[in-house]
DNA sequence: GTCTATATGCCGATAGAC
DNA sequence: GTCTATCGGCATATAGAC
């Protein structure tokens, strides 16, 4: 047989997520990733519709990745509203750390260029929205849920981009920020339940 | 005189902004732009260097008009610091909303495609480090600023790239997560300095 | 299942005529 | 100051040979 199976469609997602790691979103292109593979850019059509295919895995792969990372923090974590959402924004902010093009990419990912299903978000967001609920109500818990997403991811994006240094801590503008900002939370609703006017 | 002068340097650059707010940071090209000038695309050489000179330029515009609504916001908004920063926040929103692009454009631009003069950014903040200053003292100030900044930008991005959606009220959230913020580095600063052990 | 060859298109950028 | 012509590059994708 002359042209015997090289690669199969596991290490050529693993090899794009790869390529992506190192070189950043744009640099993932079907010719760099044949070579990569050793082979030519056209065989990866075996293998793939086309590139949107190929982005949406990537980005697959990297919430499964982010989504078993949160389950461990949370079983981690001591069983306290408050020290749960810490572990899941610390969590959050190692992994952006540890793989910060594959994260950009797929928080950014437009929903023609390899966004996942909306369910896999959605479902990875509900144990955070729980401890939410848990910590302000459940009136309060969408508002804050969002605000505190806003709060961790808004905090990596400015990180990742150089738009924070100039001397100072940064985990510690982190840490307290985020407890600041759930402790601020808890304020106002004991606040708004215990007032009568 | 056969090629009399079309174009010049305030009009190309008015036009690339426009290009940019329709149709999106990667719809503009050299050949896009000249074609929106009338002109074809080497005649643009003789107003900008390369590419990188022209993304540029486009940002610096975004942040000054960015600057200029945020001036207007402090002069209008009451002279207290938490009111004062969350006009800020509410200008920052409500500019990225009317320039969506523009703005993911110039926030997200990196030191190597268009990124303006980092000094430009640190006096744009300036005003509004005072004011977190003033409501956390100066040692916080820092810490709270960064992530003040990072609610804000961290919720646009979130909402721009419409993964905030899905019921509920998006302006309520945003309202009460800054103002639970604020509060929070507020009441985290007031037991600091009250607790003695 | 991979190959070569090719289609098609866009990009940024330069040289030199007018 | 703008033009035509062109370079070199890279992209996604398809057709058909082996």
């Amino acid at each position: 047989m002359p042209y015997p199976s090289r690669i199969d469609y596991d290490t050529l997602i693993a090899t794009a997520v790869e390529l992506v790691e190192r070189d950043g979103a744009d640099a993932l292109s079907l010719g760099k990733l044949a070579g990569e593979l050793g082979v030519r850019a056209p065989s990866l059509y075996r293998y793939i519709a086309n590139k949107a295919a190929l982005l949406e895995a990537v980005n697959l792969h990297t919430l499964q990745a982010l989504f078993a990372a949160f389950e461990a923090a949370l079983a981690a974590a001591p069983d306290d509203p408050t020290a749960q959402l810490e572990a899941v924004a610390d969590v959050l902010r190692d992994f952006a750390h540890a793989h910060p093009h594959t994260y950009v990419m797929a928080m950014t990912a437009a929903p023609s260029a390899g966004r996942p299903d909306e369910d896999l978000l959605v479902s990875m967001i509900l144990p955070i929205q729980t401890r939410v609920a848990a910590l302000v109500g459940v009136e309060a818990s969408l508002s804050a849920l969002r605000g505190l997403l806003a709060l961790i991811h808004g905090f990596i994006m400015l990180e990742l981009n150089e738009q924070l240094q100039r001397g100072g801590d940064l985990d510690d503008a982190f840490h307290r920020s985020v407890a600041a900002y759930l402790a601020g939370w808890r304020a106002l609703i004991d606040r708004g339940s215990s007032g009568l006017d």
